[in-house]
DNA sequence: CAGAAAATGAGGAACGTACCTCAAAAAACG
DNA sequence: CGTTTTTTGAGGTACGTTCCTCATTTTCTG
């Protein structure tokens, strides 16, 4: 059997009141007591029993999760998954709350989040664009104990205390890879639709898919940014206005949301599967797109991984635990007319019970 | 709060024994008591504290695996993936052993599980070759209570419980659209390795993999298929033996193990970029060879996701609660050259802590 | 309706931890 | 050295369960 608190006060030779005041970092004891304490704790391996220690604490964790209001379906798809992760076992005494804040206002956002802080906040999960606000409120946060994930789009520049998302860099470089040899050989121009140039992952996105073109694609001239703030009307619109300015494109590079409004400016434009066309994200749109072939590949993250993992995470940092890195890496999926799963979920197997 | 057996007592009218009797299915109660005692469980939304029941019942979970005893990186990975995973939070409580069975005598699988039974296993995840002994196996166990997954390739005519692993038709289809839109529109022959049709998962890989080729890329001709045994030697020597009495072969499917088999083979007949390689798992050697680009993709599953789902889907099994369908999907990976990982786990973040 | 059998209640101990109080011992201080 | 302060020990209660035992009540049966 595991060692309890008990084997440590007999190990260290020291009373069980002792042992509980150093393992939870209370006042009142001599530092070379404290040392005998952990020696005893390392020499047999003890690991806190966190389920007997909330039990006994009746601990509730208080977590946030800030989201952009911005009604994009991934974000909705987000949002549904965190609630459901709320209420699944990872979440067995959590207060998980969801709050969204204006993408384009960080100052709103921080305002959002400070509400909640009267109530003292475990922990927070933000998924923002990179700005010094947004900055400032995580340095604040963590101040204040609370552990800071950063969300789909990372705050490298705060000090948060982890990253939930893909490498957004190897995604463009994957929609590289995918979107070039699915062009073949042929030469021409490639649009690329972001969301917003002020959004990190867009731009780490754009970085690696320019890297792998310029690299192992010198027949295809990417062409800038078209941003389309996550609304579908001025996707389209801007797409439409990119399309008549150049002629000769060949492929596009979906990165952000707005698939639908890019479809249908193509569409319009009367090039229907000629072009190659890689986007992100699987939802009601591309799935669509994917079947009927409009789309050729969709590189997505699941965002009931994303869910969990942050939901992990937040309650390791809370606890001063490490975390399994295996575990917390969020992968890319690439999917292809082929290989995209049946809607319904059908699993759970006939025979089974 | 949530809602405990006392309040349950207290709604139902009873008890807390008799509460504590109908929870656990304990005898002695009439069938009226019952139903008013489930009542009150729904009526309060009651959900037994399942780490307070752990602890309380000092119970421990025992869970074998079974592995083949083919050498195989994969296989070896998966392994120390399971060892990993039996060190980690999810194995709280939890006994995990590990078994290697030959592949190729299912009976001496079975009697190496049987070894196994005297002491009560409450899990078992089987990884092996669809045979009827391992049906009759696991119709017994099922029959025991110990709850059966299948893992990496499902037992479909057996009732075991769940399936861990991959779908791995799915699977076969992505590796043909890759495949086969990498190739471009040569027409030509598609070399076909497996680890054995004994397989299943060989064999679904197979059958998506014909499927999408016949249907989506006529000019290829997809060759019988080479079966490798899991054995470097013995695949390269077939695979040499297969491009001897083949020409025209512009692309390869190595489904099963033995890509450096394979990959020798390829290069001793001096067909070295030209050839489409696709290849499956992550292994060392697939990670050089994608990198060195002769492999064009790989098609992966995360051995960690899959430890870690067989032991999450065994204690739900166990515990007979529900599982969740969406984190109990094993995802395939597709990996190229430009989103390889690189091998040292970066991660952990620098400004963390 | 008595006696047997079944069902129920009351209570307690335990799991591993947290957190509290009060007394006792040890160390620091002047 | 005695006094104050700090450190330590001993013991208890609690968390939500499980799993006992033993007594009591209810129901069934002939």
């Amino acid at each position: 059997m595991r060692p309890t608190v008990n084997d440590i006060a007999r190990e260290a030779g020291v009373s069980l009141a002792t042992v509980d005041r150093v393992l939870n970092a209370r006042p009142g004891v001599r530092a070379k007591t404290i040392l005998a304490v952990n020696d005893a704790i390392d020499r047999l391996g003890y690991v806190r029993n966190v389920a007997a220690a909330n039990l006994a604490r009746q601990r509730v964790y208080r977590f946030l999760f800030v989201l952009p209001d911005v009604q994009s379906q991934f974000v909705l798809a987000l949002r549904s998954a965190i609630e459901a992760a709320a209420h699944g076992p990872l979440a067995e005494s959590c207060e998980v709350m969801v709050v969204t804040a204006p993408l384009r206002d960080p100052h709103a956002l921080v305002t959002a989040v400070e509400g909640f802080r009267h109530l003292p906040l475990d922990g927070c999960a933000i998924m923002a664009h990179e700005t010094p606000d947004v900055r400032d409120l995580i340095i604040r946060l963590r101040a204040e104990g609370t552990a800071v994930v950063s969300l789909i789009t990372d705050q490298p520049q705060a000090p948060r205390d982890h990253f939930v998302g893909i490498d957004n860099e190897a995604a463009g470089r994957t929609a590289a890879v995918l979107l070039g040899r699915f062009v073949g050989q042929k030469p021409g121009k490639v649009a690329v639709v972001v969301s917003s140039m002020q959004a990190r992952d867009m731009v780490e996105r754009r970085l690696g898919f320019d890297r792998v073109i310029a690299e192992r694609f010198p027949d295809l001239h990417v062409l800038p940014s078209i941003e389309g703030h996550d609304d579908r009307d001025l996707t389209q619109r801007f797409m439409t206005e990119s399309l008549a300015s150049h002629s000769g494109v060949v492929a596009v590079y979906v990165a952000g949301a707005g698939t639908s409004g890019v479809l249908d400016a193509l569409h319009a434009f009367g090039l229907p599967d000629k072009l190659v066309v890689v986007a992100h994200e699987l939802t009601p749109h591309t799935r669509t797109a994917l079947l009927d072939g409009s789309v050729d590949a969709v590189i997505a993250q699941d965002v009931g991984h994303l869910a969990r993992s942050a939901l992990r995470v937040l309650r390791a940092k809370t606890d001063r635990l490490r975390i399994d890195a295996g575990q917390e890496q969020i992968n890319i999926t690439v999917l292809l007319r082929e290989n995209l799963a049946p809607v319904t979920a059908p699993k759970d197997l006939p025979i089974a019970d």
